[in-house]
DNA sequence: TGCCAGGGGTTCA
DNA sequence: TGAACCCCTGGC
């Protein structure tokens, strides 16, 4: 769902239009942890083995470091630029408290991420904070990852493949990376997935259902890491992953009362049905951002 | 300056 | 069901 899409491999740009693409919004909404902003307001992210900058200039969306075989290979499901966001915002606006959310929030779209990436990163997210999730996944990919390219003078890291993390040693896990708790759970989720006893990719054809069921078998992963696995890196937009604030929101605009977190997901799927993860994703940055609930 | 609470949850008892 | 958990930051 673009418009006047052009590319330009020999300076590897692609820029093209549509009518919802915020990078702030994208970014900055909780669901990616490697980005980085830079000084010109462009943002620079990678997700597994590929980078690009995004940045907005007059009515269109410029890619740099992204020709047209990297934008149909990869950007074009990373952005999911092939969902009609104004048909989303117009089946959620039926709630006139979700319209504040979808209003404030233009522009957010879901990513498609790289799925050990994202699985390892949610993991360091349980009971911590966003810039120190970010800082840990950062240490990562710099200590243990390739680089794949330089911008703005600086390297780019790949986030490391299952068979580069299941190397590292759970003290060095904790130590360098300062993950904390989380080290032994993230060396053996590498460990899982390299030996061939975890396909992350076979999991994909699974249905939502077992699809959770598999995922929270990985240790470190439970009911709302194995969500945000689902909804950011398996497409299932169904999925609405309660965290805390998302419980504070959900309780202060529309149950009115303090409600179990298992509760409030099946509310929302009621409510929002399949478009629940889109929904999830506006109240969350609406309700964070403006300390709703708190 | 220094102490303390609390954080995008999960695990273990 | 509830306490414990690494580390770090912000508030007092």
């Amino acid at each position: 769902m673009v418009d006047c899409l052009e590319f330009d491999d020999e300076l590897k740009i692609t820029k093209f239009k549509t009518s919802s693409f915020n990078p702030t919004h994208i970014f900055e909404c909780g669901q990616a942890f490697r980005w980085y902003k830079e000084e010109d307001n462009s943002y620079t992210t990678v997700d597994g083995d590929k980078f690009c900058n995004v940045s907005i200039v007059g009515d269109y969306i410029y890619l740099k470091n992204c020709t047209k075989k990297d934008y149909y290979e990869k950007w074009e499901n990373y952005f999911d630029l092939k969902t009609d966001y104004s048909e989303i915002k117009e089946k959620l606006s039926f709630n006139d408290t979700l319209k504040n959310a979808l209003e404030y929030g233009y522009g957010i779209r879901i990513l498609n991420q790289d799925k050990f990436s994202t699985i390892i990163s949610f993991i360091i997210s349980a009971n911590n904070q966003i810039p120190r999730i970010m800082k840990s996944v950062n240490i990562i990919c710099e200590n243990y990852g390739n680089i794949i390219g330089e911008f703005n003078d600086r390297n780019i890291y790949s986030f490391p493949s299952p068979e580069q993390l299941s190397k590292v040693s759970v003290e060095d896990m904790r130590e360098i990376c300062r993950v904390g708790f989380r080290d032994k759970r993230i060396i053996d989720v590498a460990n899982m997935i390299q030996s061939g006893q975890f396909d992350i990719e076979k999991i994909s054809e699974l249905s939502n259902e077992d699809l959770r069921k598999e995922l929270i078998k990985l240790p470190g992963v439970g009911p709302k890491v194995s969500d945000c696995i689902m909804l950011f890196a398996y497409k299932r937009s169904s999925t609405f992953p309660v965290d805390v604030w998302i419980k504070r929101v959900m309780e202060y605009l529309f149950i009115k009362k303090e409600t179990d977190k298992k509760l409030i997901a099946n509310y929302a799927n009621e409510l929002f049905g399949e478009y629940a993860g889109y929904a999830q994703q506006y109240l969350f940055y609406y309700g964070r951002e403006n300390t709703i609930g708190k």
